[in-house]
Parts: structure tokens; sequence; C-alpha cells
DNA sequence: TCATCACCATGGACTCCATCGACCTTCGGC
DNA sequence: GCCGAAGGTCGATGGAGTCCATGGTGATGA
């Protein structure tokens, strides 16, 4: 893990798509060398995967939210997730400190499915309220931070 | 934008290295018909770009927040918006409806970090109060919504 | 200080892919 | 029924991906 790495890291970050050849002119190695160097990136985990970026207004996914759950007290922290993990809705999942354990940023289409959904959140099992916010618009995501990063 | 579209961007959204050749045997047409398709999925703005996606820890931004901002009244959101965009540890930023104007996901690597953060961002003109709350750990991120999304 | 070892980049070779042009099919409008 | 446009397949070619053998370099230990 050396600058060169890093470099790479954030070539791929910033388009994913680019050749292995085009790699190797921007750091000054052969292809064969970012073609290795890369393949043990992705091996060690640094690298998890490489994915396209969408418009989710143009798939019909228009409407943003972040919704953050407070448990039962006493519920299994584990079925609320395999409950929410199974929600295609939900396109983050993080586990908080504070009184709201878990924070979702979920992506719908209608403001009717988003009230759907988080009736559906309410009457899982170990979650005792939710609170939602909606996002009038998305300024950035997502945004590699380079250099380290 | 037809259901064969639908599975070059879900595939795409799967694995961004996927070859043209591949996509075109997943989906059955010829490389140089998906080769167009993409291209026009691009153009249009539907495909916005590809990423790798990294282990954040392994590159030392092993602390992921998330901060609500409460903008002072009468403060001028641009000011603030332009601001948060310079601070490269911001990697999302949602214009909110609700009390707090702006929710941010910031990533830093230490906790005095976070703390140093916080403070720049309360020092901004503009910038009323925040509310941050620190993800303990991260179940998922960025899961693709397959079908449609 | 020198020998050894492990690692990594290089360059070549071979296969496969990206991409362009030409032609074909299908569908809508006239 | 004909014509034009859109979008498909096919074939060719230039370049890229990837494997392999070779050589150089830095670290380790005697």
């Amino acid at each position: 893990m050396d600058s060169i790495d890093l470099r790479l890291i954030d070539l791929l970050r910033d388009n994913a798509r680019s050749s292995y050849a085009e790699l190797a002119r921007k750091v000054g190695l052969s292809a064969p060398a970012v073609h290795e160097r890369v393949g043990k990136l992705e091996a060690a985990g640094t690298i998890r995967g490489y994915r396209a970026e969408v418009d989710h207004e143009a798939l019909g996914l228009g409407v943003t939210a972040l919704i953050g759950i407070i448990e039962d007290s006493g519920a299994d922290t584990d079925d609320v997730l395999t409950a929410v993990r199974a929600m295609p809705e939900v396109e983050s999942c993080y586990f908080m400190a504070g009184v709201e354990s878990y924070q979702l940023t979920v992506r719908v289409g209608t403001i009717a499915e988003l009230e759907q959904l988080i009736v559906r959140i309410n009457r899982t099992p170990g979650v005792a309220s939710t609170r939602t916010a909606i996002a009038l618009s998305t300024k950035w995501e997502n945004r590699p931070q380079p250099g380290v990063g």
C-alpha cells in the first residue's frame, strides 16, 4: 500500500471503467504491473467492487429519505436488522450510537411508497418508533475523498 | 429505456468493470449493440459514472458520522453549501425538509478529526447549530436496488 | 561486506475485446 | 406498398488483457 496504490484507488474511484493500460500510463507503470496491483487490492478487500452510479430519478426512484429507528428495550437487534435487510428500498444501513439504533437511507418512487415503507418498518418486531426526514434535493452523494480515501 | 437497458444497469451496478462482451452474453445481444446502449445511457445521464468501492477503514477513514445542520434564520443557504462543499470529508450532502436544512455524511480517520470538523462546520457563517450521530458500524452502504433502480 | 532470498517491474506473446463500417430487419408514416 | 429511421448482426482490425519468463532491487542474515 504505497502512493501508487493510493493513486490507483483514486483513479478507479473517479472512473471504475478505466482500462489497465490507461491506469498504467497515468501512474507511470506497465499494464501488467497495474493489473497485479489492482488484483491485490481487490483480494485484500481494499477495493470492494465497482459500481455504476445512476440517476435515481431517471429510474423512478426520485424520493430519498433518511429514517432513524428506535428499538424496543430488550429487542433482538438482529431481528430488526434482518427485517430491514430484506427491504430492497433500504440502500444503506448504519448501526448508530445514540437513541436511534439504526439510521437508514431509503429510496422509493413516491411519497405514498415512502409511507408504506415507514408503516412496514414500524410494524417490524423490535421497532419501537421511527423518525423520517425527506431529502428535498441531493447536493452530492458518495463523493470520493482524494489523496487518502 | 426497455427491460434490456434495465438489466444492463443492474449488471453494471453489480460490477461496473464487466466487459461489453460479457454484458452482451448476459442480455443476449451482440457486443456492439450493448456498447451503443450503454453509451446512450451514459449520454442521457441515466448512468452517471463508475466508481470503485473501497474499504474506508483500510484507507484510514474508519469513522463515519451523520451531521445535521440547522441554519441561522435569514442565512444565505448557498454560503453554507459552498463552505460544506469545500470540505473533502463530506461525502454526501442532502438538502432536507425539516428543522435541519442539511444532512451530511462525513468520513474521517479519528474522533479527534471529527471534533475538528464539527467545530469548523459550526464556525461556518450561516450555521446556527449542528447535531452529530456517530456510526458504530456500517451494515451496508449503497446497495443497488435491483429490477428498477 | 557480501550472498541470498523474496518481491516486483519489464517485455514479449497470445488471446480476447472494443469498436468501426457495412449490411439487414423491423416498424411507422405517407 | 414504399421509404426512411432506428437499431440489430456480422466481420475486420487495432489495441487491450493477461500469462510467463527474465532481470533488477531491497532487505535479511552470516
